[in-house]
DNA sequence: ATTAAAATTTAGACAAAACTAAAAATAGAT
DNA sequence: ATCTATTTTTAGTTTTGTCTAAATTTTAAT
């Protein structure tokens, strides 16, 4: 596999084109800034392949092989992702752009080892599960702190949205995985929230709440 | 610079392509496995870019800057071996491979933090030097176990041939870098030698000799 | 100094991965 | 059911890195 058909699968499958669910060579093109006609050569390719089910003008979905692939992929990923945070003290703004150059390295003894030397992690910097060997994870419980109701608490566990901008916010405002929240009251008007997290009490827009996750105290 | 690119870049260093020493085209193309007519569409390429000084028909020398961009390369391999042995158990036969597709990964953040990560190693598992981030390096004060004459001792310290094959001949007998090795004794016909290590006494021949170095005992 | 052999470069071809612009198919509104 | 706008594909071009074969230059032997 190239670095440009890894590239591919995986936007394929952070698209959700598994199983039934096709894909449009649009919004493939879009999300890999590139031109859909790039991707309809790709398509085929990978359809050759056996990577990808594809039918003209009816976009693509990944075969049962394009999703182990996918996943084995996004394994690489996270785990480098782990590692230069866990080891090397990068942020988790900053792991991205470096593990999608690593994630491509080739070489199953790397992996392996360095999922040991990291004690086997379940999730990434980010909350996201980390795929076993076998392409086995585990979605955690979880749901938008935005749907929390007055009153109920949570442990934050992870974000939807992973872009720089949004995770150096939040390292500014000292919001981190594991961090306790209890929503305090809620602002019908705009949707913000009080909150009350590890002792501190602040105040926080509709629209960061609903990009954090948070797994609900039973 | 492509992967392409620092490829010839390393290559022509290994091959001593430094200040007045110029490498033919031809040597390089042996080197890479490649075709000489390629070798001389990079050249120009190199040339125009500043990393080589390159005379048609009289070969390519790296330029200031070239060797500069050459020693990062390199400095970036040896890490990164270093980074297999000592955490993930790799053995030295077996993180050249490896290095070779980790070298290219670009983050000079990530290289940096390896380095404190191993605490700043300054030699790679087959012993060679790694540069610094300024690209200076120390050589190790060396020499090859068959020029040691009978009686003396040394600590074996490098390899001259880091192939596989004479990586797993001298794990297989138990050969490593730290041993002690002590001449005991030099056959004339074939110029094998019989030597002490590490209280074993065996017999290794000059072949083996010839590509071990080892520091001797003042 | 000449010349044959070897080394090196040039010119042109090819494959991969991307693009642009035109053509074809689909989907949605009437 | 038709037509128009949108989506998607096709066809042809570009760039990069590589190759082969032919042409050129250098080297080394006489």
């Amino acid at each position: 596999m190239t670095r440009s058909e890894e590239n591919d699968i995986k936007t394929i499958y952070h698209l959700g084109g598994r199983g039934s669910k096709s894909i449009s060579t649009n919004s493939i093109a879009e999300q890999m800034e590139t031109k859909p006609s790039s991707v309809t050569d790709m398509a085929k390719k990978l359809s050759d392949k056996g990577l990808v089910h594809y039918v003209k003008y009816q976009g693509v979905s990944l075969s049962e092989f394009g999703v182990k692939t996918a996943l084995s992929i996004i394994r690489k990923h996270r785990l480098w992702e782990v590692f230069l945070v866990e080891k090397l003290d990068f942020t988790w703004d900053e792991v991205h752009e470096v593990a999608e150059q690593l994630e491509h390295i080739k070489s199953e003894k790397l992996i392996d080892r360095l999922d040991a030397l990291l004690d086997f992690p379940k999730y990434d910097p980010h909350g996201d599960p980390i795929p076993a060997k076998n392409g086995e994870f585990q979605e955690r419980d979880k749901q938008l702190l935005s749907e929390l109701s007055v009153g109920a608490q949570g442990v934050c566990v992870g974000v939807k949205d992973s872009s720089v901008p949004f995770l150096k916010f939040l390292d500014k405002n000292k919001i981190a995985l594991g961090n306790t929240i209890k929503v305090l009251d809620k602002e019908d008007f705009d949707n913000s929230l009080r909150i009350l997290m590890e002792g501190n009490e602040m105040r926080i827009s509709h629209q960061i709440a609903s990009n954090l996750f948070v797994k609900k105290n039973s």
